[in-house]
DNA sequence: CGGGCGTCCTGTTCGC
DNA sequence: TGCGAACAGGACGCCC
């Protein structure tokens, strides 16, 4: 499930590696879920430069001078510099250097599209602020907050709102902001609505110092592990004692996802 | 237009 | 023990 600290983290090694370089080869297989409709065909890419990686929430935006790539990782994509191709990896990219940059995602639910650089892409367009900028802070989540009935954690959550945010930072945030992910998003009040940014904000810096959350299918683009969830606070740890009163985290299922809290210190 | 739910997909976990 | 059912999750699209 990577989220806006897990994505980031992939930016950063995909720069790390390949910034500069040319693709010279491109190899894929099985995207036909992938791949948006309107996308160029991915061979396109041979010749290009890889300029920049920009990411916003969840997605990744490759410049690729004339071009331009679109990827998000789903819930189960992984891009690795290292490691070999598996009955799950979709696409393979051989820079000039010889390094090869490999896309698996074995439940498809990612998504990429190749288009000419002028063209507009809805959905990084469409994306809220990015929950780790300047643009998202305590006024701008208190004012579309309070045109929305929906719960806090189903509100952080829509992308179109605020990008990054999943189900595992969602909790964490609303945790630490002592905030009950259940409470109506336009109940929240300016100094609540500080508290939700700001705790949002640090456990997503903190989760990128620790290079993400790995539970099962994350990695680096080296192939390595995130070690944030060694410091999840109440994320899958239902029964457990809360770390700050001791009363046991509890579970809830909000618009088919769970969540959790602690319904003794989040009000 | 907001909000709720079904859909995609497959590895993992659960229950009989 | 083994097998099938249920489940998980991001984002879109449909529906009222």
């Amino acid at each position: 499930m990577p989220e806006l600290p897990e994505v980031e983290c992939v930016r950063q090694g995909i720069v790390d590696a390949l910034l500069g370089q040319r693709i010279v080869k491109v190899w894929s297989h099985g995207t036909g879920n992938l791949l948006d409709p309107n996308s160029l065909p991915l061979r396109r890419m041979e010749g290009c430069e890889l300029r920049a990686v920009a990411r916003r929430g969840k997605y990744l935006l490759w410049n690729l001078g004339d071009l331009q790539f679109l990827a998000h990782l789903g819930m189960s994509g992984v891009w690795q510099v290292a490691g070999e191709r598996t009955k799950h990896t979709h696409l393979e990219l051989t820079f000039s250097t010889g390094q090869c940059l490999r896309y698996t995602d074995p439940r498809q639910f990612g998504y990429m599209c190749l288009t000419t650089a002028a063209e507009t892409l809805p959905r990084w367009e469409q994306l809220g602020p990015d929950a780790i900028s300047a643009q998202w802070n305590a006024a701008h989540l208190f004012a579309h907050a309070t045109r929305s009935r929906t719960p806090i954690k189903v509100f952080l959550l829509d992308q179109h709102q605020v990008a990054g945010i999943g189900n595992i930072y969602a909790s964490e945030a609303l945790f630490g902001a002592h905030v009950h992910p259940a409470r109506i998003a336009q109940s929240l009040t300016q100094l609540e609505c500080q508290h939700i940014v700001k705790a949002a904000k640090a456990v997503m810096r903190m989760s990128i110092r620790k290079r993400g959350t790995t539970f099962s299918d994350y990695r680096l683009t080296n192939g390595k592990g995130g070690s944030f969830q060694g410091f999840l606070k109440v994320f899958q740890k239902v029964g457990t004692p809360c770390p700050n009163c001791h009363a046991p985290i509890q579970q809830m299922v909000q618009v088919g996802r769970s969540t959790f809290f602690c319904a003794k210190c989040q009000k």
